[in-house]
DNA sequence: TTGTACGCGTTATCAG
DNA sequence: CTGATAACGCGTACAA
């Protein structure tokens, strides 16, 4: 005699039991033939097909993940959802997540320290198989639970201090590089810098290569003003608007951001300055509107795609088997010059 | 002190019996103090939070969905997660997730009906305690299973046949209509429209409306050429080129979807004419590159922020009481005319 | 090859 | 206010 109404009012749901019932055989069996995990007589197999769509049976994920100890969820935590660069990425580690039947949950940190450590939490909470990661942080994000808990982690974008796991990321001083190459080479000398967000590996990198390049060149005496800052799009466009006006106004702009970057173009435009006769432009990131603007954006640009595509497919690897070594691979960044950046013209 | 193990080296979360063990109490006590589903005695929960602590203790999401035969679980289904109109939608949903603590699961149909189907069966699975759905079909779509395993259901931006729950929309009868009026009083009678993707409620209505504005007006010897199609960006730039090209070309084009609005822009940009002198453009959705590329687009636009925010507290409310009445939120369009659009001439 | 039985971690029920 | 305990649905030793 079995109680009937015990816990919440449930619509009833086919289970492994009531699959094993109508085929008559047991849940092993069931469990063993839909995982393949057993060999099972091509009789029975036959039966439990027919079985599991007679009961419309559906497994239950949350009833396999605890037997299991592992969800069939990978957690992606960004820290700016907006960011047309993490949309790309989010979207090139959807296409793999969705192939290999795991489903991506969606972490914004908006660069906050304290949201990430909650998403983390979570992602342990919840028994995650995978976390890809980029993180609010290069100093201060600490991703030890993960370690703990051995969810496999794939760092993406950005470095974190004492992470030592697999790793996407770009060769970000040597975007900085490419940057201050390509202005050096048109002649700019009194350049405006916009790095950011602070605390971000890639803002530092991008600033230390570009700021070296200038100093290994011949022309020593340049006049670069860098603002190394959190600034967002719109306060960016006040900044550059308020250099623009500045007496001795730089001749070049260089964005190290995509958000940046459209500040940047924004305060140009508005400013009636000619691009690049007046001043030149040089951002980062493919962003949409980069080849629609005219004069459309020179950039920096990243192979994002390829990059989400890459981590995604490490936590596959690294799931089927976690001694593999770690990956640390270092993407390089390309330069796209288009419209907005020229020789410097007196 | 160390705890004996099992041969595994695995090693193993606190579970709640740990902290129970820890605290001198037992599980259910723990259970309640965390969830703070009963009365329990400061004394206690005193000793059981510094148990909490001592344990490293983080409640087990798996175990605890299999009891409550419901997990933290939202899912996000859109048809193309590079729009950014999914994008900001997105956004704003996630920032109630956050607040509520629940998960947010992203999954791309990518207009796809197959795609839609297993994740829609994913969410059932999963046992997740929301969906949110951007159908890939108005006909075709199928969201039965999810009304059968009970799990609150909110359709936003497209209606779907068949389903009577709650939904978060845009009159898009008045943005056809919208559009359409504000190109007649320009003087516009030779119009390119560009609508899709076909299976979408949002085209046919803004179709719909659009076409109903133009018979319905004075002029009725208009003649738009509409195009109602799956065409993407990249294929609405040739379309539009063509249609340029043609010795009875267009004065104006309006495109229905963000998407359309770009390749109708590039393919405008690169054939010479003046805008709006020799052709007018309308799109839809502010884009981000909307207000950047000069002449700036002209756009009818949606609310979107709050159709997800609403959405999502919609969600809420439904988790809270299953039986509120269904939600028909209907939101209204609003035309922002910029530099695209202008009177016919000659 | 197939079946039995147990446990994954949690919470709701029930009794005290 | 607290404790003991029975499920939730599944996969897998172990036994047959």
């Amino acid at each position: 005699m079995s109680k009937q109404k015990k816990h919440p009012p449930t619509p009833k749901r086919a289970r492994i039991v009531d699959v094993a019932n109508a085929a008559g055989v047991s849940t092993a069996t069931v469990s063993r033939a839909l995982t393949g995990s057993g060999r099972v007589g091509p009789e029975l197999m036959q039966r439990i097909e027919e079985a599991v769509v007679a009961t419309n049976y559906v497994p239950d994920s949350v009833g396999r993940a605890l037997r299991r100890q592992r969800s069939d969820l990978w957690a992606v935590i960004v820290s700016d959802i907006r960011n047309p660069y993490f949309v790309e990425l989010i979207s090139a580690i959807e296409e793999v997540a969705s192939l290999e039947d795991q489903s991506l949950v969606l972490y914004n940190t908006d660069e906050l320290q304290v949201r990430e450590r909650r998403f983390i939490g979570s992602a342990v909470a919840q028994r995650m198989s995978g976390v890809i990661i980029a993180v609010a942080s290069e100093q201060d994000s600490d991703l030890s639970a993960l370690e703990e808990a051995e969810i496999p982690t794939i760092v993406v974008d950005r470095r974190v201090q004492g992470f030592s796991g697999d790793s996407v990321v770009l060769d970000n001083i040597q975007a900085g590089k490419l940057a201050a190459e390509h202005l050096l080479k048109l002649g700019h000398t009194r350049i405006l810098g916009l790095f950011g967000p602070s605390a971000a590996s890639t803002t530092f990198d991008r600033y230390i290569g570009f700021k070296a390049a200038y100093e290994n060149s011949q022309n020593r005496n340049y006049g670069t003003s860098s603002l190394l800052t959190d600034i967002r799009a719109d306060q960016a466009q006040a900044v550059t608007a308020h250099a623009l006006r500045g007496g001795l106004r730089p001749t070049a702009i260089y964005a190290a951001n995509g958000a940046l970057s459209a500040g940047a173009y924004r305060a140009v435009q508005a400013s009636g300055l000619r691009v690049p006769e007046d001043i030149s432009i040089l951002g980062t990131d493919d962003t949409p509107w980069a080849t629609m603007v005219r004069p459309a954006l020179s950039v920096i640009t990243q192979p994002v795609a390829e990059m989400g595509k890459v981590a995604a497919e490490r936590l596959v690897k690294r799931n089927q088997n976690p001694e593999v070594e770690p990956l640390h691979l270092v993407l390089s960044p390309e330069l796209v010059i288009r419209e907005t950046t020229g020789p410097i013209h007196q």
